[in-house]
DNA sequence: AAATTCGCGTCAGATT
DNA sequence: AATCTGACGCGAA
């Protein structure tokens, strides 16, 4: 099939450049002052500013974003339309900045601000809030303002007065969403304000969620009620591109400035998720032109001006809603941005934003997937912990199973349909990000959306902290309370020690194991411990030592004082969305009665639920989070620990025979249903958790070490937890081998199948052995890879071997940061390690790999009670080591 | 801008 | 030269 291949030259496109189309409209305005005006607005919008919702027009559709624009002065609402087009609401409820502050407007008035000041200030108002700590209305002064930096300058001036201040930190978006209570990700009808559209609910369906409510407060039902229509309505389908640059460099391996932009763009690929793939090129007199192009790749403009391609470009975006890079706020997007200014195109005509921390387009979003995967939450409870490297190609390998098109050559010397090719690809992988699996990234951003009430930009640049924030904002914000501010929170000393040193309380128990082998071993766990802990122990941080409380208990160990009488707001809001996920979704995601796509949308909403669920007593721990209470964070696992033993105290009496327990698990040996029923039962009623059984072993292999055994469970299948032999820093040679020999203890069945067991590793292990010994292994399986936590110049205290790895690659000129894995093997030279690319398996220092070896398959030969010289036979092991040493 | 603590193995670098 | 301690990375929960 041949393509299809449009070669334009200059001349011809310019005939249609929409830009100069839009640089005679503005200026046929006389001032620059004139560009605010709704006339030149309009005309210049389909440009410049996208589509703006006329006045006097109702937009309808789903809400992705609200942004503060500060050449309108107002919050304009970034709304996606049935057509697939963004619409941009502009506000007509003369919504503006604000703070409170405890200082009266006569107090105002008798600070004499200077005449500035006093501009910036619209309208002052007395407003009444609840304060949650001190249990009462209180009335403060609402200062109102033209403009989000007054904010800042006010807050300050009174500040430094003495006065104090509330909700003076909030992003002014932010507020804007909160006070409308609007709901990002679902369906609006916007004309003179916004309102819900589209949010239905089976009556029945909507019974069953009230049930759950029953006996609850008011707050927690009316919670339930909204929350309810969140994860019903479906997610919207939104049409997006990717995008890829590809910019010519005459070194390979050197990443150019993009704040200087002083190289080409070579090549722009975009990919959209309605199959149009658009690769636009920059013809270039050196370059080959090469061979064909693949098919998915449905378009190709070739330009010998790279202004036109990349004013071209623009004019392509401005048709999708969303856009989606990988590092585009990084690299893709700064760096077009600064090459077209560089290029002569005037700030005005190029519609991209630069803002402090995200870089991104004027009338549509951006979404950077390399900030999106790095959200430490998700990649541990969504996916699984399953991609090390923020790499666009190690991300796609792992999610998408596909790797990079292979370069035989740098990007700027390449034969042109080769980079098409290549650019194309990256593009694609890009999308296929957020379409893998019937849209499972963009369901889930939608989903978080919802909970958080924070806009697309903002959920997928922020860490989980930000997205349990906006929930708890907007939530004091719907029940009319007040935000508190930092001082308000206690924050104290801790009264428990930690068992590490730089940490600030003690955390779980972790139960010495025995070593050995055992058989018949019930695993039971209580259901997400900590956030129930939350629940029924109504922990808050307003419920927590505060001396306005009616009743109170002591909570164990720590003595902390706990509020009875009224229930605590993230009490509650945790509370809720466990429940959600227990009681509702965990298993509508499993009802076969349901078709197959709402079943796929219950279990995004599940997984979104129990990314918010686990990290929900972690940030009461972090100082940074705004509710921040070492209170709270101390006296869940104060909790935690007094359950846990308690269970232990109780199982012991009924004989059960523990082996190993950690946080919130226990392992018992060869126990009797009705005892472990007992167990259950006093949990229950006890502690109103529920304790499950979470696995059945029919043997687990301990070697006496904390966080580290094999368990095999009834099927065979086996579980392997904290060995040397699965890390992800051990040589692949390694972990395959264990791998293998783990596999033969699928075969254990009774004490007596053991020694047959042993026989079958035993010959593996002297396999291996040998193998190690004749340099059997490639480089590759020898690797050790191990990620740099900081940049290789911020190691000052020691530095560790894949530094040194990593500073040898930098010798090479070879570009390495924070983040990346670095490969190397150890060696026999004074310095013994060696990057994989620089070494030769001659270099390699067999003996350090033996000890490798030795420790990793020591830690299950411990289990059987045998040392690593008894099972591989001391005297062969002699005669291989000795013939290295 | 950032969820927490507990625990293991490896190595660097200092101390004896 | 042997031993101890802390930094570091990775994992469990």
């Amino acid at each position: 099939m041949s393509k299809e291949r449009n070669v334009r030259t200059l001349d011809e496109y310019m005939r249609y450049d929409v830009r100069e189309k839009v640089k005679s409209i503005v200026e046929s305005f006389p001032s620059e002052d004139r560009l605010r005006s709704t006339k030149v607005e309009k005309a210049l919008r389909s440009w410049t500013m996208g589509e703006v919702v006329n006045n006097n027009e109702e937009v309808e559709g789903y809400l992705l974003d609200v942004r503060y624009d500060g050449r309108l002065n107002r919050a304009v609402a970034f709304i996606v339309r049935e057509d697939g087009r963004m619409a941009r609401w502009i506000d007509r409820t003369d919504h503006r900045p604000y703070f409170l502050t405890s200082a009266t407007p006569e107090d105002l008035q008798r600070l004499g601000l200077s005449s500035e000041d006093s501009e910036r200030i619209l309208q002052m108002d007395i407003v009444s809030k609840f304060h949650s700590i001190r249990r009462e209305k209180v009335r403060l002064t609402k200062i109102i303002v033209n403009d989000p930096l007054a904010v800042r300058r006010l807050r300050s001036i009174l500040g430094d007065k003495g006065f104090k201040f509330w909700e003076a930190d909030i992003r002014y978006h932010h507020n804007y969403i909160f006070d409308n209570l609007l709901v990002p990700g679902m369906r609006y009808r916007a004309g003179k304000r916004m309102e819900r559209v589209g949010w239905d609910i089976d009556p029945t369906f909507l019974s069953s969620v009230m049930s759950i409510t029953a006996g609850e407060s008011k707050e927690y039902s009316d919670m339930a009620k909204e929350l309810a229509f969140l994860f019903e309505q479906r997610p919207p389908r939104v049409k997006r591109a990717a995008i890829d640059v590809e910019v010519y460099t005459p070194e390979a391996g050197k990443v150019p400035d993009p704040a200087k932009a002083p190289y080409p763009v070579v090549s722009i690929a975009l990919a959209d998720n309605e199959g149009r793939v658009k690769v636009l090129a920059l013809y270039r007199e050196k370059v080959k032109l090469g061979g064909e192009i693949p098919k998915e790749v449905t378009e190709v403009e070739i330009f010998d001006s790279e202004r036109a391609m990349l004013l071209e470009l623009m004019r392509e975006l401005e048709r999708y809603p969303v856009v989606l890079t990988f590092n585009g706020d990084a690299f893709d997007l700064p760096y077009l941005y600064n090459r077209m200014l560089s290029l002569g195109i005037e700030d005005l005509y190029i519609p991209i934003e630069v803002h402090e921390d995200m870089i991104t387009f004027r009338h549509s979003l951006h979404v950077d997937l390399h900030k999106f995967f790095s959200i430490k939450a998700l990649q541990v409870y969504a996916f699984g912990g399953s991609y090390r490297e923020l790499r666009l190609d190690s991300v796609a390998e792992v999610l998408l199973g596909v790797g990079k098109v292979k370069l035989d050559e740098i990007v700027s010397r390449v034969s042109l349909s080769k980079l098409i090719e290549y650019n194309a690809r990256d593009a694609m992988i890009t999308r296929d990000l957020t379409t893998f699996s019937n849209d499972l990234v963009w369901n889930l951003i939608i989903m978080v959306m919802r909970i958080s009430k924070l806009g697309l930009e903002d959920v997928t640049r922020h860490q989980v902290s930000a997205w349990i924030r906006g929930l708890m904002n907007w939530e004091h914000r719907r029940r009319g309370w007040l935000i508190p501010s930092r001082e308000e929170l206690s924050a104290g000393e801790a009264r428990s020690r930690a068992m590490i040193k730089d940490k600030r309380y003690r955390g779980a128990i972790v139960l010495n194991p025995p070593t050995g082998l055992f058989f018949n071993v019930a695993v039971l766990d209580y259901a997400s411990l900590y956030p129930s802990i939350v629940k029924n122990w109504n922990l808050s941080y307003e419920t927590i030592e505060n001396p306005r409380c009616g009743e109170r208990k002591k909570i164990p160990e720590v003595g902390y004082e706990v509020c009875t009488d009224i229930r605590g707001i993230t009490s509650e809001i945790v509370g809720l969305l466990r429940e959600f996920r227990v009681k509702i979704y965990k298993k509508r995601a499993k009802d076969s009665s349901l078709p197959e796509e709402q079943r796929r949308w219950y279990d995004t909403v599940q997984s979104a639920l129990k990314v918010y669920i686990n990290a929900s007593y972690g940030v009461f721990g972090n100082e940074a989070f705004p509710f921040y209470s070492l209170p709270v964070a101390e006296s869940v696992t104060a909790i935690g620990r007094t359950v846990l033993t308690d269970t232990l105290r109780v199982a012991s009496e009924r004989s059960l025979y523990i082996i190993y327990g950690d946080t919130d698990s226990i392992f018992v040996w060869d126990p009797k249903k009705e005892d472990l029923e007992f167990l259950v039962k006093y949990v229950a009623d006890m502690y109103g958790l529920e304790l499950e059984l979470d696995k059945k072993f029919k043997v687990v292999l301990f070697g006496g070490l904390k966080k580290n055994y094999i368990g095999v469970t009834e099927k065979g299948e086996v579980v392997i937890k904290g060995m040397v032999g699965k890390k992800s820093s051990t040589p692949e040679f390694i972990k395959n081998e264990f791998k293998k020999v783990v596999q033969v203890l699928g075969e254990l069945e009774d004490p007596e199948s053991a020694y047959r067991v042993l026989e079958k590793i035993r010959e593996r292990l002297l396999e291996m052995y040998k193998k190690v010994k004749n340099r059997g292994y490639t480089l590759d399986e020898l690797a050790i890879r191990v990620m740099l936590s900081k940049d290789p110049e911020k190691y000052k205290k020691t530095t560790p071997q894949h530094v040194k790895a990593a500073r040898m690659l930098q010798a090479e000129g070879i570009n390495v940061t924070r983040g990346n894995i670095i490969s190397y093997v150890k060696t026999k030279d004074s310095v013994g390690v060696k990057p994989v690319s620089l070494a030769k398996l001659s270099e390699v220092d067999v003996s350090k790999y033996v000890e490798h070896m030795r420790t990793t398959f020591e830690q299950m030969l411990e289990s059987f009670g045998l040392e690593w010289e008894e099972i591989t036979g001391q005297r062969s092991l002699d005669k291989i080591l000795g013939s290295h040493e």
